[in-house]
RNA sequence: GCUGGUGUAGCUCAGCCGGUAGAGCAGCUGAUUUGUAAUCAGCAGGUCGGGGGUUCAAGUCCGUCCACCAGCUCCA
């Protein structure tokens, strides 16, 4: 693809660059079409990215809406038949600067005051519309072939909450009209896949006006929650740990110890014992800490890996909450670890693999991150430097890739987070594994070392699927409702062809039902039709039994499978051993 | 919290310029006894998110609160 560059360089672009630079040659025709529908409109950032672009405009009080769109949509279509030039040119700063005042654009203004002096200051023109930019960008506005404006909301200006709310357009781009189509028809396809909606339909969970964010857990959602909580469970006793329960409210007194009182108290719920101010806690470890200062350790306990189901409530901005995925109350898989300084890189590397090893289960991709010291912050430098660095060499001894998030760690520590990727594409922080100097101190743990000397432990928190709540609402997106057997509220059904077959269809029911397999019995005089549609689009249940004259003649099972819709006749028994195999192996 | 939007039966939605609500599915009852993605009929379901205001009259118009949706910010 043929692009110009700020110095008026042609070169060619393939791949994502190519791609990316369409989408900001878009970008800019969305501008000028603002411009010419909206003259007093000012500008300020309109990049690309992987979804499409976007422009950040200030229209000055005027209120769009969505059904502005399409009169936008046809300007640019226009502007894209005028087939402009893009011509780039350069100035100096103080020349741009008086350019982007004369234009009435503040926005861009105060953008050349953040430029880096030694940075030349790129310009591109398209018609009458002139954007600072630093490219590149297609050469003719009619290179944007399939686009879409997809959405519009607000955004602050330097996404900082403090400053104005300007409208940000949405669109995407692609180089094909076929491929715009494709993409939209994912978008489609994932919208299908909600887990609010899948939730709804299958009865695993719910939601109440009384309690905005406050889930709401149903039978068939406890059996699936209960499920992933044996499998933690079971991993976690293979891997040395330990599993307690600390107390949903606690006195103030705690929480100003462990500093949540000067760093999270806008977040804690509160309420009132006796006349005294308690919190309901937002995260679990101050109560692990009570737990290790219940009785004096020995070198010789540590690493100590020590697990909490833990109940958190976090008060969420309402605008935030957004079904399982955001909520005001939560179960963390939380761990606490104690151990020697010594310990930091490889007790680290235990819980990288444990975590893997969880994803790996599910099929995810995930990426890491590592998130350093923020501004309001506890701790000295040396231990915020010891702690980053621990982090650091356990990622690159084994090897992992990582990006860093300057400044984006927790208050007591430096963390990697682990950021799953769902079916709609967006990334989630799930797993974290943070290190901790700072409660240690502030609650005084100590342990004896072989001299019997008091040594000051290390710790670490960690979780794996990081909230229940947020793992079942990607898990429901990533299965599309369709869960694995070993996950799956119900597991198999009965469907009668006829209540003629009821009594062969009530044997093989308790037989299923004695081998411990999850399943219901569909008696009801309804035709087989009926009552496979509901059992697999609406229930999802991996496994419909037929049953009807054939069957109970010769005591087979006319088994249907959800995933491929095909059936397969055979014994009762063999079928028993089938599922128990498929379940016992968790696939 | 901020910007924009939405709220009508369990679910999905209709309801025009203001004249006190309608469908399909689900549910219940009956008929049907069925062979791999919807059998037929009847019945029942709603203070139109809450509480105000305008009006002879409000699901419809206006403010307000609540919830939800798309984002922003924040986060597990």
């Amino acid at each position: 693809m043929k692009v110009i560059t700020k110095d008026g360089i042609i070169e060619n672009l393939s791949g994502n660059d190519a791609l990316l630079t369409l989408r900001h040659t878009a970008a800019h025709i969305l501008a000028q079409a603002v411009s010419r529908l909206y003259p007093e409109a000012s500008f300020a950032y309109g990049p690309a990215n992987e979804k499409g672009f976007y422009y950040d405009v200030d229209l000055k009080g005027k209120k769009i809406s969505e059904s502005d769109l399409p009169a936008i949509e046809n300007e640019m279509r226009a502007i894209i038949r005028e087939n402009l030039p893009l011509k780039p040119f350069i100035l100096s700063r103080d020349e741009a600067v008086d350019l982007m005042r004369e234009r009435n654009e503040p926005y861009k203004v105060e953008h050349i005051a953040d430029l880096d002096e030694s940075e030349s200051i790129g310009f591109f023109r398209q018609g009458d519309y002139i954007d600072m930019c630093r490219g590149p960008h297609l050469t003719y506005t009619k290179g944007v072939k399939a686009f879409k404006l997809t959405g519009i909301s607000g955004a602050y200006w330097k996404n900082n909450s403090e400053n104005t709310m300007l409208t940000r357009i949405y669109g995407t781009a692609f180089e094909s009209q076929d491929e715009l189509d494709a993409y939209l028809k994912m978008l489609e396809e994932a919208e299908k896949r909600d887990h609010r909606k899948i939730g709804r339909e299958m009865d695993l969970f719910m939601f109440a006006d009384e309690g905005a964010g406050f889930p709401f857990f149903l039978p068939k959602g406890m059996t699936l929650r209960n499920t992933l909580i044996d499998y933690w469970r079971e991993i976690h006793r293979e891997n040395g740990y330990v599993e307690v329960s600390t107390p949903v409210i606690m006195h103030r007194s705690l929480w100003e110890t462990s500093g949540h009182w000067d760093h999270y108290k806008d977040n804690m719920y509160m309420t009132s014992i006796d006349g005294e101010d308690n919190c309901i806690k937002p995260m679990n470890c101050p109560g692990g800490m009570l737990v290790y200062k219940n009785k004096p350790h020995s070198y010789r306990e540590l690493p100590m890996r020590v697990g909490e189901l833990g109940l958190v409530h976090r008060h969420e901005l309402k605008g935030t909450l957004h079904g399982l995925f955001r909520v005001r109350c939560f179960t963390q898989d939380d761990a606490h670890i104690f151990m020697r300084e010594n310990q930091i890189e490889s007790e680290i590397a235990n819980v990288i693999r444990l975590i893997d090893s969880v994803y790996r289960q599910f099929g995810f991709e995930y990426s890491l991150e590592l998130s350093t010291r923020p501004e309001n912050s506890m701790g000295s430098d040396a231990d915020w430097e010891n702690a980053e660095n621990g982090l650091k060499n356990a990622l690159e001894s084994l090897g992992l890739p990582y990006v860093i998030n300057e400044g984006d760690g927790a208050f007591y520590g430096p963390k990697i987070d682990f950021h799953l990727r769902d079916s709609l594409g967006r990334t989630w922080q799930c797993g974290t594994i943070q290190l901790d100097f700072q409660l240690p101190q502030n609650f005084e743990l100590v342990y004896n070392d072989e001299n019997n000397v008091k040594q000051r432990p290390v710790m670490i928190h960690r979780v794996c699927f990081g909230s229940i709540e947020r793992f079942i609402g990607i898990l429901t997106e990533h299965y599309a409702g369709k869960f694995p057997v070993w996950l799956a509220p119900l597991q198999a059904k009965v469907l009668l062809i006829s209540e003629k077959y009821a009594d062969y269809g009530e044997k093989v029911y308790s037989a299923l039902k004695n081998a411990g397999i999850r399943c219901a019995l569909d008696d009801r005089d309804e035709k087989i039709g009926y009552m496979i549609r509901e059992a697999q689009t609406v229930e999802r249940v991996p496994y419909m039994l037929i049953i009807g004259s054939q069957e109970s003649e010769n005591g087979t099972v006319s088994v249907r499978c959800r995933d491929t819709s095909n059936t397969e006749v055979m014994s009762l028994d063999d079928f028993i051993n089938k599922i128990k195999n498929e379940i016992d192996t968790r696939r």
